[in-house]
DNA sequence: CTTAACTCGAACATAATTGTATAGGATGCG
DNA sequence: CGCATCCTATACAATTATGTTCGAGTTAAG
């Protein structure tokens, strides 16, 4: 009775594969992306997809899962516990960020076709990280304690994805947006004349 | 030759009237709401409907635009101008925050459907109000200048509109999300450290 | 080699809208 | 009052995507 655990095929596998990384380009591109797209897009038959995926919910959460935890893989490499807080979190601003501006359009289509409820339960790892780095801000004391931790990882995320937008559309150049993401961040967690 | 601009007869007032109101209710609950239940909710036929808006999404932006109208308004009668600009931001920030808060789903439906820039576009009278203010605050020395102004009157809406949805998820409570949005901002604005 | 897993295309059955057409009835307007 | 405007219900055409089924061909794995 073990369920399908069974290792799959090395065929099936590669057409996973195939499909994850043909559904990401689509999704980034089309949030709106119909089964029969991803398909071809995948050089796979639709019935095909549709035997490994039973619906377009579940390829886009396949598609997210799997960005999510690239993204944790690469934000794990950081280091943060060697710097300061607020070195730290300078550096996490910067990574965070760039992640955030590869996938933009991705967590649209997240966002319209799982819902934000789904879209927050997935950011739950990297908000972890963000929240940790803030209250040992706290306890070094260059962090602010005026605020609830909770708001403050809001805010972080919250601005990362509005840059991210706002160079996407160009209005602002990519590398400036850094730079004022990095800027407004900082000094919002450091302590204002010392509370 | 005078366009369609020949007054419409009551008769049509009214049902355009009762369309926008309904559209508002359900694009409030839903944001996907199809042309049959617009119809429906504001007591009319079908065919009446598509007789004033050719498309739902015509529907959708009259229904925004007379929100924008009115929370346009409303602001607009804040008198800001009596005050100093830290005083008045803040104001603003909780006026601003109030409008945005009862429309979040609105917004939703429009980003949807109509795209950010046609949400952006309409947004622009409501940013000119911002982007005045925080030019004042300059003017008068108490607002930091080490940053764009453009940059920080999209993170006043960016944090405004997430407030909301915070509030909205019942994450956080709706009293002290603003308080926490006019400490966020106002400090935010405010010349850190005498720059 | 043999089998079970995998894949394919095409067809089918739904299902939900969209937008248009028509024809008759109600109503504001002058 | 009389007409133009407006409303309604029903029906229709067309589109679009979904999810499933079938039979037959391929291919990986033991």
């Amino acid at each position: 009775m073990s369920p399908a655990q069974r290792t799959k095929r090395a065929d099936a596998e590669r057409s996973i594969a195939a499909i994850l990384d043909a559904a990401l380009a689509e999704f980034v591109v089309n949030p709106d992306v119909s089964m029969s797209d991803i398909a071809r897009a995948a050089g796979v038959g639709r019935v095909t997809l549709y035997g490994h995926f039973p619906s377009r919910e579940a390829v886009l959460e396949a598609v997210f899962t799997r960005t999510i935890e690239q993204a944790e893989q690469a934000l794990a490499e950081l280091d943060l516990d060697s710097l300061p807080a607020d070195r730290a979190m300078a550096h996490l601003i910067r990574s965070s960020w760039r992640i955030i501006d590869q996938h933009r359009r991705l967590l649209v289509a997240v966002n319209r076709h799982l819902g934000p409820e789904v879209l927050r339960a997935h950011h739950e790892a990297p908000m972890r990280r963000v929240h940790g780095l803030i209250e040992r801000g706290r306890d070094e004391g260059v962090f602010r304690t005026d605020l609830p931790v909770e708001w403050l990882v809001t805010v972080f995320h919250s601005l990362a994805h509005t840059a991210a937008i706002e160079a996407d559309s160009g209005r602002l150049h990519p590398v400036f947006v850094a730079d004022y993401l990095e800027i407004t961040l900082v000094g919002l967690f450091k302590s204002p004349r010392g509370l």
